[in-house]
DNA sequence: GAGTGGTCTAGACCACGCA
DNA sequence: GCGTGGTCTAGACCACTCT
């Protein structure tokens, strides 16, 4: 799987030591970490070299940089976390927001198309988050999300789930989710999602299905969500 | 619109120096630069200032860098447009390759809709491509393409139009597709869905709405695909 | 071996934020 | 005015490609 390196640069072990760092939460969301000067000095580098490395982290996201001030672990606030992940909006762009109604979360074993989805195995456990959300008011959006158990011991105790889960899984879970893979189809909808979204049967949503990413390319999240689709566009840009 | 730079770092006037001359065709596209050594000298500055702009260049994937040889101009191959901008897969990820079947091509003026999505003037004209392609050898998806009839003159009396359009927009007008923007929604079959796609009228299907940029976020092409979502997904990965 | 991009260093100076 | 990140330079050496 991974390729023999033969050779490899400084910068590279200074990124996976720095990862690492991030990764055993050796600094908070929001909190600072050591100037680029005094990191070169413990790591036996030039500034440079340690420059290079946290341009490349802020580039994923990982890190913010601040002129003047310092740079620091990117936080998933619900704000960032929103525009970064979700992508539904008006026809034409205006971004939305959207509010979480009803939710409902239990602990089961894994089915097999959940264990091949999140690489899982035989007997895992896995939680089931369950939940529809509101865009101005009005139900749009209806979630299924299934994540590994054991990677998130006793979410399922919680009172209540905050809007943006991934702001939660990195601030008290430690795990970044770093990108997603989405896939988009058109459905008739059913009966169930009648009840749910108030949309006629038989009239077109949108269903997205979304693989989410740690670090390390983890699979962290499966979601399906099923979109009312009039007036609500799933929207990216290419790059 | 533009702010006040107030400070202009010599990396930035590199930069658009570069830029404006591969807009203007000053290499073709698989042709090489000269070396980072001779742009530093040619243009007065160090060798490290033009490795940053070239870097950048290449994220932008205007440019590409091979070690030992040297520096290229990008080329929008068939198979290298296809796998940026052509989204379309099998469900679970299997990347996909349309075929073109029919086309047709006309000009004509342009409607108020086309002239506030392109940016057009009020007596504007435009080309309007429409075309079916097949996805292993099935109708899978339906086409219709607009663009400004000033910037690609002639291109309607060309026998045929290639698979991937933005290869041609390319070598034949110097026009480069950086970026586009794509929303997607869910609608019911038409009656001419049916007739194209030859899906059942009432089922589902994939509405893609794509507007095309190129370098300096000119709005170049728009773009309406309706796709036959049976078997088919829209897949992105969001970083 | 010559020429290219890739890595790494050391040091200078600039712009910014804050006390 | 200090400390931070941002820009810029000059030069050394490494890895890769081709002749």
């Amino acid at each position: 799987m991974t390729d023999t390196p033969g050779y490899r640069p400084l910068y590279r072990q200074v990124y996976d030591i720095l990862v690492n760092r991030v990764v055993q939460g050796a600094w908070r969301p929001g909190e600072s970490l050591p100037s680029e000067q005094s990191l070169a000095k413990e790591l036996g580098v030039s500034q440079g070299t340690v420059r290079k490395v946290l341009d490349a982290l802020t580039a994923e996201k990982l890190l913010e940089r601040r002129q003047g001030k310092g740079t620091y672990i990117a936080e998933h606030t619900q704000e960032r976390a929103l525009f970064r992940f979700f992508r539904i909006s008006r026809p034409g762009g205006e971004r939305l927001k959207p509010e979480r109604t009803s939710e409902a979360v239990r602990v089961r074993a894994a089915r097999a198309a959940e264990r091949a989805k999140l690489d899982l195995e035989r007997d895992a456990r896995v939680i089931e988050i369950t939940r529809t959300r509101l865009i101005n008011g009005d139900p749009a959006l209806h979630e299924v999300i299934i994540v590994p158990a054991h990677l998130f011991p006793g979410i399922e105790k919680r009172a209540a789930l905050p809007n943006t889960l991934y702001s939660l899984y990195q601030t008290d879970y430690g795990i970044n989710i770093v990108s997603a893979r989405e896939e988009v189809h058109a459905e008739l909808a059913t009966a169930v999602d009648h009840r749910i979204l108030g949309v006629a049967v038989g009239s077109p949503i949108l269903v997205i299905d979304r693989l989410a990413l740690s670090l390390q390319d983890r699979k962290v999240e499966w979601r399906v969500s099923r979109l009312k689709s009039d007036n609500l566009v799933y929207a990216v840009t290419l790059a």
